[in-house]
DNA sequence: CTTAAACATCGATAGTTGTCAATATATGAG
DNA sequence: CTCATATATTGACAACTATCGATGTTTAAG
């Protein structure tokens, strides 16, 4: 397409200042942030994940181990062992084997992080 | 089966406090709370409904219309106005039409009483 | 050594979800 | 009415996930 010449009137501005759109008054959340936080959120969004936080939480010095926890939850063994990894992974929790018993104890502050962040969003 | 006799030494208790079982300090949270609470943190447990909320939640007023959201999401539009009905209906946006245009807005606290739920898990 | 208990890992399956293209709906302009 | 714009809905598909049974691993007891 060839260029044209100077036209006797004003060019399309790029943007219309008169459309819908609302000017921002702060930044949003970044890319990276949003996905970390989601992350941290899919660990949290899921009701017998948090149940079992809530559990160990419950617990004297916030620790549980696994059979603590199976026998309320009425779910399979495995079912439980596999959440525990999902919240270990995330950061809530922390794992310490004592014989044949596995000990999980939440991680201080994890929680407030997430919920201070969720908050500032 | 029939009642056993008196026997001549202590029954087996009920609970074997030299288990692994830690006692408790506090209740745990209720199933239902667990399911109601995880079922607002699958509607913000994604990096693009996290992003739609903050970028809703900066602009003025706290509103802004689907035309302001899909060009720097950088995805399709019909995906825009999916994450926006999964916001609604989670209770965190409202929808008010004021000619073609979709205005969504935030409702003040409603991010603050999820992150309050969590907070006390 | 053998056995049992506590827990983790594996493999399979059913259900859920994020995404898009195509299409429908609604509103305003002319 | 017709046309264009903004948004919603539908249908399909790929990716993910919660769950379980079967099995592996580790530890303690005998």
């Amino acid at each position: 397409m060839p260029v044209a010449t100077a036209p006797a009137i004003e060019l399309i501005p790029l943007r219309d200042l008169a459309a819908c759109c609302a000017p921002l008054t702060r930044a949003a959340i970044s890319t990276p942030n949003a996905e970390s936080l989601s992350r941290s959120l899919k660990a949290l969004a899921d009701p017998t994940r948090l149940r079992i936080l809530s559990m160990v939480a419950a617990h004297d010095d916030a620790e549980a181990c696994v059979c603590d926890l199976t026998d309320p939850l009425d779910i399979a063994q495995p079912t439980v062992s596999h959440h525990l990894k999902v919240l270990v992974d995330a950061g809530f929790l922390t794992r310490s084997k004592r014989g044949t018993w596995a000990y999980y104890r939440l991680i201080p502050g994890s929680l407030d992080t997430v919920s201070g962040l969720l908050a500032s969003v």
